[in-house]
DNA sequence: TCGCTCCGTGCGATATGTCAACAAATGCAG
DNA sequence: CTGCATTTGTTGACATATCGCACGGAGCGA
């Protein structure tokens, strides 16, 4: 069941570490500059990205390395694989047009929820949130759900290991306000968010449980913040919530 | 500029593989279902799975290996590198809103597109798309645009590798009957689709040109089949679409 | 020309793939 | 339930691939 360290390939393990070194700012980079963000050899970065090239998940130009649509294969095999987006997506699509407002499912992945399906309706957030996207946990509603289900000392490592960031002013930044706020989650069952992770957007967030019980993931709800409370708008937003968390219950292992 | 055979990592490419076997179909898989599928010893699928475990690309529960949402990571850092959707996400965002359809950015690979952008409207098709999903070229609009921009012989040989299937009664498959097509689309500058891929959906799309006039992508718009002949619909579309495609030229390499 | 950085390559040490053997698990027939 | 056949996971040994280091040469700016 444990992992030795003895039959583990070290090639393949460099070799997804390259590929994650790609980023926004560096979408272009010579065998040199992806040794130094990796902090692998030349030799051996050289040999990664002339494999990847190789197979069709880079491109060359004699100097610059790029990705390739095909490594999106990747991820998608991943999403795939998933049961929770086919199902939950045309749950999705009916709660949005019913409510008129954007939602969402994500999983955690570590310190960052990741979505999964999404329902778009009117365009609040400046960034355009899809399936694959990241935001971290601790400030988002879904992430205070799924960060709520786990055990405490498991939170206070991972808000040890990744300090948050304040994105906006309301951001609650210190880990005990965080780990409070959950105790809450935990007690009322949802989470509310207040443009914590961006001016002007609110929402509000449901586990989903599996049959078994356990949060496996989380459904959000979108809101532009206006004169009325949260709390008063998320009262009428949550059965709604509720009903497809209910939904989905059984379907989910 | 060519790649020798001797400096690639025969253990990243084989990983990569194993990644891939991973599908809707086959979500959890035993080493020796993997080593089926992928065509490796089971001592090295083994290998390839516990590394994949190791580093948290992958689940164990002893038995059955399941793909883990950082496999996600790597699409996206590879999505994050395109300036394309970044660029096109407001555009699309907008234009959805004035027309009250849905709309999308793909790019070619291989003979699938490949979604990097999506407005999505109201729901005509029956499965959700999203960025990184895949379709068949031969038969979607953007395919088609994408298509017409190649070589002839090239298009021929990836028909030969790829033979068309139906997806509907309305899908053409003879490689004579889509040539004719692109040759069509190449002239008159766009492509219209009318329930090829899903009785009931028709799409209009026009390539979106670089600065050098190189179609890089294709825009589309999704319609629900009607009275109106798409031809006639597709005319009051046009002009949004190429003045879309007009904006996003200067910005594209 | 010099100094610098970067790329490609040769080499010894080590990791790793392949193959075969084995043990445990599984399935099946009676 | 038993015995047998088959599949599966794991381990060991050996040949080979690959890593990381070091060096030489090319490009480039001063």
């Amino acid at each position: 069941m444990t992992i030795s360290e003895r039959d583990t390939m070290g090639g393949l393990a460099k070799g997804l570490l390259v590929i994650e070194t790609f980023t926004a700012d560096r979408p272009r980079q010579s065998i040199a500059e992806v040794s130094a963000a990796s902090g692998l050899d030349r030799a051996t970065a050289r040999r990664c990205l002339l494999t990847l090239a190789h197979h069709g998940y880079a491109d060359w130009d004699g100097k610059f390395f790029t990705l390739t649509p095909r490594v999106l294969r990747l991820g998608t095999a991943c999403l795939a694989t998933m049961p929770l987006p086919q199902i939950v997506q045309p749950l999705l699509d009916d709660l949005s047009d019913r409510i008129g407002q954007s939602s969402s499912v994500s999983i955690l992945d570590g310190a960052e929820i990741v979505y999964v399906a999404r329902a778009a309706q009117r365009k609040v957030m400046s960034i355009a949130l899809m399936p694959g996207s990241r935001l971290p946990a601790f400030c988002t509603s879904m992430g205070r759900v799924l960060l709520a289900a786990l055990p405490e000392a498991e939170v206070r490592e991972m808000l040890a290991a990744h300090p948050p960031v304040a994105r906006t002013s309301f951001t609650r930044t210190e880990p005990e306000a965080i780990l409070a706020e959950l105790a809450q989650v935990r007690a009322q069952g949802f989470a509310l968010i207040d443009q914590e992770v961006e001016l002007g957007l609110q929402s509000v967030a449901v586990p989903l449980l599996n049959m078994h019980g356990r949060a496996v993931a989380a459904l959000n709800v979108g809101l532009a913040a206006g004169p009325t409370p949260l709390e008063t708008t998320a009262e009428g937003l949550l059965p709604a919530l509720r009903a497809v968390a209910a939904e989905t219950r059984a379907v989910l292992r």
